[in-house]
DNA sequence: AATGAATGAGGTTTCATTCAT
DNA sequence: GATGAATGAAACCTCATTCAT
C-alpha cells in the first residue's frame, strides 16, 4: 500500500537480492534478537507514520528487508508485531513513570511535576514512538485490534496511578477522595491530549506547555483539596 | 464477463429467483429522504458499534435492506455516507451548544455548567451517536478520510469556543490569556474524555460526573484567575 | 464516471428541477424528434470526448436533462444510442461522399481529388463528428458493440467505394484489376488515418495536406495504370 | 468483514476441498518466470480474441489456473499484464524490423520490400500477437491505458523510422522531404492496414498482399522522387 | 409520456496469512 | 531458519438496465 506499484513484471531482472550474498551459499542465520529489533523498527518506523491500518505486512516485509513468513514466525500476527513494536515504543517512558510514581520522599506537586516534566520530554525526543501510541492525541483508537492495546494502556495505567497518588497523598476531603479514579482519568487526558496538542503544533517551548498543564492540573486539585466546591444555581 | 456485456434483461436465462419474496412482498419506491433515513439509521448503528473500519459497505447494505448501488447513489462514497450519519450524529448536540455559548446574559460559570451538562446529557441519550463521533473518547481517529472530519470537528469546536468565550469574559490575566487557545483544547479533550469514560462506567448519576468536571475545570480557570501560579522549584 | 462525485445526498435540496414547470403540473411532453435530437446531441459530445467506455449512460442522461428510461425508450440500449449518433455524425459527410462518386462526367482524378478534398473539409468542420466515428484514427475500435459499427462502416463503404470506381474507369490492368478490393481498402486506411492525423497535429494547411494524400494514393495508382511493376529480385 | 477479520487459517470450517486435486496433483512452487510466461501466454490469448475491456482480471484467473493476487503480485495491475503481453507478442517482429532498418547494404527498395514481407510474414505466423497489437487493424485503441500502448507505439515508430530512412537515402526532392514523416506515417498506417486485411481475410496468398502493398507504396514514392506532382486544376 | 428509485452482476485491487521447498 | 510462491476472502465502487408510479 505504501510504496508499491511501479516494479511490474515486464523486467524480472536480477531481483531483490538484499544485502545477501556472504561468500557462504547458506543465509544469514542472524540471531533472533537482532531479527527481531530490526522488524520493530521497520515496523515502528511505518506504523508511526501511517498507523496500524495504513500499513500492511508486505510493506514491513520491504522496510525490513526481512520476508513476511519471518515475520509471523516472530509475532505470530500484524497486531503481535504492532503490540511488541507499542510495547518497545513506551518501555522507558513507562520505567520511569514508574519510578516518579514510588518517589516517596518528594512533594505531592513535585512528583507531578516531574511527571509531566518526564511525558514532555518523551514526546519531544521520541515523537515517533509517541505518534505510534498516541495517533492523533487519541485516547485509544478502535482501530486496533483487542491485543495489541496492552502498551498503550499500561501508559495510562500509569499516568493514572501517579495523578492518584498525588492526589491521595495530598489529603484530599473525603468528598475528592471517592472521585479519585475518575479525576485520574481525566487527567490522563488532558495530559496526553496536551502533549499531543503540543507535538504538532509545537509553536512554543516545552517547558511552557508542560508547565500550563501543570497549573491547570494542580489548581484544580488545589481547590478541591481546600474543600472549595463550585455548584451550581439552586433554580437550574 | 468475455461477452457478457450487453445482454441484461433480454435472456432471464437461469436462476431468476433470489430477493424476490422477502417477508413484505416489496419495500420498493420508497421516496428519497425516507430511504436516507434509513439508511443513515442501519450505517450509524454499524459505525457505532465497530468503527469506521470495521464495516463494510456490504454490511450496510444488508443491514438497511437496501442495494449497495443505492448507497452509492445517495451518499457517493464509504466517506460520504460516513459523513452524514456524523453529520447527523450531533446535529442537536451542535445546535445547543452553539446556542449555550451565545447566551450572552449568564454568568460565566453558568454558561460553562449549562456547556457541560448538556454534553452529558447528550451523551446519555445518544450513546449510540457519541459513539459514532468519539469511539473510545478518542478526540480524532486517524482513519477517517479526510472529508468525513466535519462534524467531529465541528463538535470539537464549538466546545473549545464555549471555553474559550468563558476564559475570556472572566477577566483572565494576560498571562492567562495567551495561553486560552491551548487551554480550551486541554478542556476540551478532559471533557470528552470524562463523558466517554462516564458513558462506558456509568457506576454513578450523570449529575455527579458532570459536576465533577465542571469543578475540575472551573476550579482550575479560578486559580489561574486569581494569579496564582505554579511553579517548578529553582533547583529542577 | 465523468462529473459525478460531490453532490452526495448531505443536502437533499429542492432538488434537479432542471427547466421544467410550465404552468401546468404536468410534464413538458416535448415531441419526440426534439428529445432525441436533445439525447443524441449530448450523447455525441461525450462519445467523441470520451469513446464509447468511457461514458455512462448516467453521464448522458445527467448531460442531457433526459432521464434514462427515456434513453432506453428512444434507442433501446447503450450501443443503439451509439449508432443513432454515429449514424448522424456521418450522415453529410456519406451523403456527399456518395455524390461526389456518381458524377460521371468527372475525370477520375479529379475524383478522386474531391472525394479527399470533402472529408479533410469534413474532418475540419466536424472535429466531434469525426473523433466520434474514429477515435484515434482507428479503423474499427473493438470495444465498440456489434450493431453500432454500421454507420462507421458505412463511410468506410462509400469511401471504398469512391477508389473502386476510380480505379475502374481509369482503366487499369487486368492485373492491377484483380486487386481493385484490396487496394481500396489500403487506401481507405491511409485516407482515414492521414485525416486523423492531421486533425491532431495540425501544423500545415488543410490543402497541404489533402494534396500530399492525393499524390500518395494517385501516384501510387498512375504507376500501376502504366502496368509498370516493382518486383523483388530472384535471390530473395 | 464485521468481525471476521483475523481467523484466517486457524479454523479450517467447512469447504476445504476446491482447486487442490486439479488433473495434476499439484502445480504450486513454479518459479517465477515459468508463471509469469503462462499468465503471459494465457492473457495474450484471452486479450487477442475479446480485447483489453472484454477480458477481465477473473478471466486470465480462471484461464491461467492462477489466482488473482499472483496477477497482481507480478504485474502490478491490468494495464501493467496487458503491457508485458504487447511487450512479448511484437518482440521478434520489433528486433527484426530494427535490424532491418539498419541494413546499409542494401538499396532502398529491397530494404522497404524486406520490412514489409517480414511484417505479413509475422502476421501469418503469429495471428493471435499481431491482434493483440493491432484489433481490428487499429492504429491505436483508445480504450487502452496511457502506460500499456509503449510496445505497440514502438512498432509504429518502427515502422515509420524504416519509411523515413527508405525514402530519405532514395533522394527525394525537397518538397518531397519536407513531408516524410506525414507520408511515412500514411504508409505505416496503410500497411498496417493491409496487412491486418489480409489475415482477416486470407483469401490471397501472403507473397500477393504483401507485394500488392509494396507497389503501391513503392510507386507512390516513384512518383514524387521523380519530381511529378498531381495538382488540382485551376477552376478548383 | 416520463420519472425516481432500484438492482444484479461484475470490475479492479489489496490484505493477512500460509504452504512447499 | 528462511524463502518465494500462493491464496481465500473481501473491500470499494460502477454500470447497463428496468420496475412501479
Amino acid at each position: 500500500m505504501l510504496l508499491t506499484r511501479g516494479n511490474a513484471g515486464t523486467v524480472p531482472s536480477v531481483a531483490e537480492t538484499k544485502a545477501v550474498g556472504r561468500g557462504a551459499p547458506g543465509r544469514a542465520r542472524t540471531p533472533r534478537a537482532e531479527r527481531e529489533q530490526q522488524m520493530i523498527e521497520a515496523a515502528s518506523a511505518l506504523f508511526s507514520e501511517h498507523g496500524f491500518g495504513g500499513v500492511s505486512m508486505d510493506d514491513i516485509a520491504k522496510a525490513s528487508g526481512i520476508t513476511k513468513p519471518m515475520l509471523y514466525a516472530y509475532f505470530d500476527s500484524k497486531e503481535g508485531l504492532f503490540s511488541a513494536c507499542a510495547e518497545q515504543a513506551g518501555e522507558e517512558l513507562r520505567d520511569d513513570l514508574r519510578e516518579v510514581s514510588e518517589r516517596r520522599h518528594l512533594a505531592a506537586d513535585q512528583r507531578l511535576w516531574e511527571g509531566i516534566d518526564l511525558l514532555f520530554k518523551f514526546v519531544e525526543e521520541n515523537h515517533d514512538s509517541w505518534l505510534l501510541l498516541y495517533p492523533d492525541g487519541a485516547l485509544a483508537a478502535g482501530s486496533i485490534g483487542s491485543g495489541a492495546v496492552a502498551a498503550r494502556d499500561e501508559t495510562v495505567e500509569l499516568l493514572t496511578h501517579l495523578f492518584k497518588r498525588t492526589a491521595q497523598e495530598q489529603g484530599l476531603s473525603d468528598q475528592a477522595l471517592a472521585h479519585i479514579e475518575a479525576i485520574a482519568h481525566t487527567f490522563t487526558a488532558a495530559t496526553i491530549s496536551a502533549a499531543s496538542h503540543w507535538a504538532k503544533h509545537a509553536d512554543e517551548p516545552r517547558d511552557v506547555a508542560a508547565l500550563r498543564l501543570m497549573n491547570l492540573l494542580w489548581m484544580g486539585c488545589g481547590a478541591l483539596l481546600e474543600g472549595r466546591l463550585w455548584l451550581p444555581e439552586a433554580g437550574r
